[in-house]
DNA sequence: CCAGCCCAATATGTGCACATTCATTCGGTG
DNA sequence: CACCGAATGAATGTGCACATATTGGGCTGG
């Protein structure tokens, strides 16, 4: 038999359960491309991911493709995956796309509002004042952004969700690569606030507006496009986010640090 | 050496490009789902799923994944897959998030009517129009699905189009699972005409109107249930829509095809 | 007779090794 | 000197075999 026995001899921590693994690969990928660590164009290879993850190749290669199925990776069979490179046009068509929807689902809470829970709403607009309050530029940035998810889940409707989330996730995308510096207090300072109001008087064409024109605004602040890219190689972007064994790779110095095959655009 | 070498025996038709084969399985069991073939809560199991489809174990294994992601599919970990039972819930909120979305959608059309393929559109029209005057029922009800499809994709936005296509196969297994057999003509005969017209039109107002009140016309129709279920086996059920090599199966009279392993609820 | 436990059979999950395909590079020729 | 073709290398795709967890049935004790 070959020198397999796989865990017989040792380095198991945990014998069952392993699903979360799969989820912290996918996440720590994600995570990376939301902070910006990977450059457009980049040739993302499955062993040295794999090597820079600490797991094997399996497990980074369907989290590849879970990735690129929802549309975060370009994957082009027998060839490789690939950071997309995110277009003006894409950002439009976003927003666009988050004017029907969110407007849509603004005016459906302002109409039945008897049946959300008011009480969320309003103590998710009182951490947003606070924190506007405090000046605390990361808890804002956080919850403006779980503000529109949130009048999604208030909605009851797991369709709408679910469309809402992919949406968000890639408008954060465009919102790391776009503005990552200068985002002043994330749009205007209550209008979330104002949203909140307009919805629980049940005030629907006011609502609809308020939120079309925080939309509009978003959009604006986001068309001007400055990107600055630290990248210096897989092994350092997943450093901190190993997910396998103690050891966080077996050869780190395998001159694979400064060049790194990716498509300078 | 085993008696492996694959494909230096024989039975290798093609010996490059089987990406479409992935494609295939994937459709296969979509399809089937879409026929009303595979009961509610159904196991679907991977060894079985790759005897009756003649392909092997992965191939399966990654469709159902695949499908499981979409929302097609429920699966538990270390369990198995199962066909999801389709509530009346799911539906209103399939139908409130085509509403919010394909109103939507009217309207830009509407607006800006001037930069839409217009003749794709009136050939699209006519064709339906052709197919209720010949009362071709199968032409028709592809047609009409594909009539929303259509609009999602003048609209030239990827991300419309995305969200809708995932909204209308759902929608589409309601169609086949609660009103399969009195489908008179897929709601008015010429609701979708009068939709396009106001669009061609630039009545913004009333392509809104239109198309939220064929909507609700669609959802009330599909609110009655009556559903019946041929199943016999997956054997039978993918017996045509074999993927595999020639053979449709090797070991047919394996005393499977009778007894199948789903929780009738 | 029923309930709880143990065991075996089966299905799922995963690592591994091989086949295949694509990109790069080197050598030859016009 | 430039261009084309083949060989080589690596990365992706896939089948296979083993480890693991769950389920069902049978057995034994109360």
């Amino acid at each position: 038999m070959p020198p397999s026995k796989t865990k017989g001899a040792a380095t198991k921590p945990r014998k069952k359960g392993d699903v979360d693994t799969d989820e912290a690969i996918y996440n720590a990928i994600r995570q990376a491309m939301l902070m910006g660590k990977l450059p457009a164009g980049l040739n993302l290879q499955e062993p040295t991911l794999a090597r820079a993850l600490g797991v094997s190749r399996e497990r980074v290669r369907k989290a590849l493709h879970r990735l690129a199925h929802e549309r975060w990776l370009d994957m082009i069979p027998n060839r490789g995956t690939f950071v997309p490179t995110p277009t003006i046009e894409e950002l439009h068509n976003i927003y666009e796309a988050r004017k029907i929807l969110e407007v849509g689902i603004a005016r459906k809470l302002a109409t039945r509002r008897a049946f959300i829970d008011t009480e969320r709403l309003n103590q998710h607009v009182a951490s947003e004042k606070k924190a506007i309050k405090t000046d605390d530029r990361g808890r804002l940035f956080r919850l403006s952004a779980e503000f529109h998810f949130l009048l999604a889940e208030l909605s009851g409707n797991d369709q709408l969700i679910d469309m809402l989330r992919g949406l968000l996730t890639r408008s954060s995308l465009h919102f790391s690569l776009f503005a990552p510096k200068r985002l002043h207090n994330c749009a205007g300072p209550h209008e979330h606030e104002d949203i909140a109001d307009a919805i629980l008087e049940g005030d629907t064409t006011r609502a609809a507006k308020l939120m079309l024109d925080h939309l509009v605004g978003l959009e604006t602040m986001l068309s001007v496009r400055d990107r600055v890219d630290n990248f210096t190689s897989l092994e350092d972007v997943f450093r901190c986010t190993a997910v396998g064994r103690g050891r966080t790779s077996l050869a780190t110095g395998k001159k694979q640090g400064g060049r790194s095959d990716g498509k300078k655009s």
